[in-house]
DNA sequence: CAGCATCCTAACAGATACTG
DNA sequence: CAGTATCTGTTAGGATGCTG
């Protein structure tokens, strides 16, 4: 009888697991997407770039990329209120993980014309 | 002004969006998991060893994944019925890249650590 | 053994309007 | 300018029971 390593649902704090949930969701690589494309951009420059996007999503989805670390955020106390998103350092590392998530998907999506 | 480079949602056929659904679902990666610590497994092997999962959520995972190509099911017309489960070539080559995200999502566990 | 059908709930996402 | 608040719709996931 062949040994079956198990999985259980208590080790979602597997790394992939946690690195996964920091990117998950309909907005977030759109928002890392135009942040590594454009530096450093202020909440409206955000919105105007990512079409369809509400300033809820928009909002939450960032409060969340900074929560996990990947996405800083500067508020400068002037009036008019000016705040300005960018990348972090291991925000900025993450950009070749997922290139190499992108030619895996690349290969896939050649399969399956096949 | 500076120009800035915008997403459009209907850019969604981006390679890492669409590679990001393959493996999205709370069970997707538990099952790729097993699937490639145990090699080939049939239908109640895979159930026994991811701990919590329904017949409804892994079946309905298995029958994504293997549309997404990246899961081999094989049917064995016997009596009891026999299904077996494996990763396809493609879903092999995951493995490397899902090995360099989970290192990513370590140093974001380190970092949030400090 | 390897599943499918049905019903149900909770989390996610969108629209719209309003505020410091 | 940079967000909140509220309300509503949509989808993912779960519980349970049945079938070839």
């Amino acid at each position: 009888m062949k040994e079956i390593k198990t999985f259980s649902i208590k080790d979602d704090l597997c790394p992939v697991g946690f690195a996964l949930k920091v990117i998950e969701g309909k907005w977030k690589l759109p928002i890392l997407w135009v942040l590594c494309q454009n530096g450093t951009l202020r909440y409206n420059e955000l919105k105007k770039s990512i079409l369809g996007i509400t300033n809820m999503m928009l909002t939450s989805s960032l409060k969340e990329l900074e929560e996990s670390g990947i996405v800083n955020r500067v508020q400068y106390n002037e009036i008019p209120p000016r705040v300005e998103y960018s990348l972090t350092e291991i925000g900025n590392r993450l950009l070749p993980v997922l290139d190499e998530f992108a030619k895996w998907g690349q290969e896939l999506i050649g399969i399956k014309k096949l």
